[in-house]
DNA sequence: TGTTTTTGATAGTAATACTATTATTTTTGT
DNA sequence: ACAAAAATAATAGTATTACTATCAAAAACA
């Protein structure tokens, strides 16, 4: 019962059944998210996933639509997740430059798994919503997936650094704008490093994205 | 025969069959487009594709190997035909920072069809491309992909750019991490403008996203 | 005109993305 | 500890996808 001081909440639009409320429930996720993050969405598939935890699709389908809602649920895991780090990493920290600062470190940098979280091993998580998350969105069914609630807590996330920006510049046009670019450009950027490098300049190097992001954050807004 | 004088070449490992060899291979090409355009890549089909321009599957497998070849041949397409654009706009312009600008404004601007590719309409392109091309590379055959050039134009022209940013700023470090994370944002930006708005500021609007990226550059770079 | 090449028609396979049914096991409430 | 309820496993089945193969008909070409 201790670990339940620190819960990440998604939201039930996300699943069918919740999957922190049972054993099965937690293998999917834990193993499904090792499985994803192995042969990437486009292999992954609950009959995989069954054989894998020794369970069978239906079981599966009991918690999940499918494995786009699979990959939401993660999505919105991954973003509280990194919110409550954020907001435990900028707290009392009064300077919203230096704030704004500590947010993009975090965002560039290589996340630990935390072990608050039993069943969710967030280093491969970052993998897995760096890979996959633009698949989340670029779809025709986004007007649809997000009255769903499936990008709720990325647009709560952006939101928030967004008015940090407002606070260093408060006649600065774009801050919704300038948060999603710097959080895709992460991504992408540390993709690219690693199998794209010439649309890039070794970003695979966390420091380098890290001077190159905040370098574009601050002479923006100053 | 006069429009063989413009051009635009894909490379050989894009299909199998060159589409642009025989009626049928244009018909692949010109309403393979607009049903993507329509259907989206997941919903995308090379049967419904068939029955749409009254063919059978086995004629299109014998151009296209699979689904992703198609829309890699797209992209490239896409991206080689943006670059002729950008040469002949930026062509005599003497002044980098004005070529740059020029530049992002061809990114940003809604693009009109180009009467002079007879089977592929621009403006559709451009949609398809915004929707699906990270999908291109967010694969876990990336590099295997690379290497068959999938990205070739792509990389063209970022290159391309980069160096413009150099002659502006020949001590920036990372030009074509600009370039890419300019080119990304702007399609997703627009994106998120019409569909998840809460992560933009009203980039549906062209003067404001070309207004935000030109911004962003400029401060960067001086 | 005859030959080669391309297309169309048809069939077939393994895998995907599910839904449904029923038997078995596990959980739970008392 | 035991009955009732809930969850899971096992199995089967359907429509669609992503192909491959074969062969006849049509078109192109020399």
């Amino acid at each position: 019962m201790q670990q339940s001081v620190f819960q990440i909440q998604v939201q039930e639009t996300l699943y069918l059944k919740d999957p922190g409320s049972s054993k099965v429930g937690k293998m999917i996720l834990e193993q499904g998210l090792l499985l994803l993050a192995e042969i990437g969405l486009e292999e992954f598939t609950f009959k995989k996933l069954a054989s894998y935890i020794q369970s069978t699709e239906s079981t599966i389908y009991r918690y999940f639509e499918n494995k786009h809602q699979f990959l939401a649920y993660l999505f919105n895991f991954y973003w509280a997740w990194m919110d409550l780090n954020i907001a435990f990493a900028i707290n009392n920290v009064e300077c919203p430059k230096e704030r704004l600062k500590r947010i993009i470190r975090l965002l560039t940098q290589k996340v630990n798994n935390d072990i608050r979280t039993p069943y969710i091993n967030e280093e491969v998580l970052q993998e897995v919503i760096a890979l996959e998350s633009s698949k989340t969105f670029l779809s025709k069914k986004v007007d649809e997936e997000n009255k769903a609630g499936y990008f709720f807590q990325y647009k709560k996330l952006v939101d928030r650094i967004a008015l940090i920006i407002l606070e260093i510049n408060p006649n600065y046009a774009y801050p919704n704008a300038l948060v999603s670019t710097i959080i895709e450009s992460s991504f992408h950027q540390h993709y690219f490093g690693l199998h794209l490098p010439r649309l890039t300049n070794e970003m695979h190097i966390q420091e380098r994205l890290e001077d190159f992001l905040i370098d574009i954050c601050f002479k923006t807004l100053i």
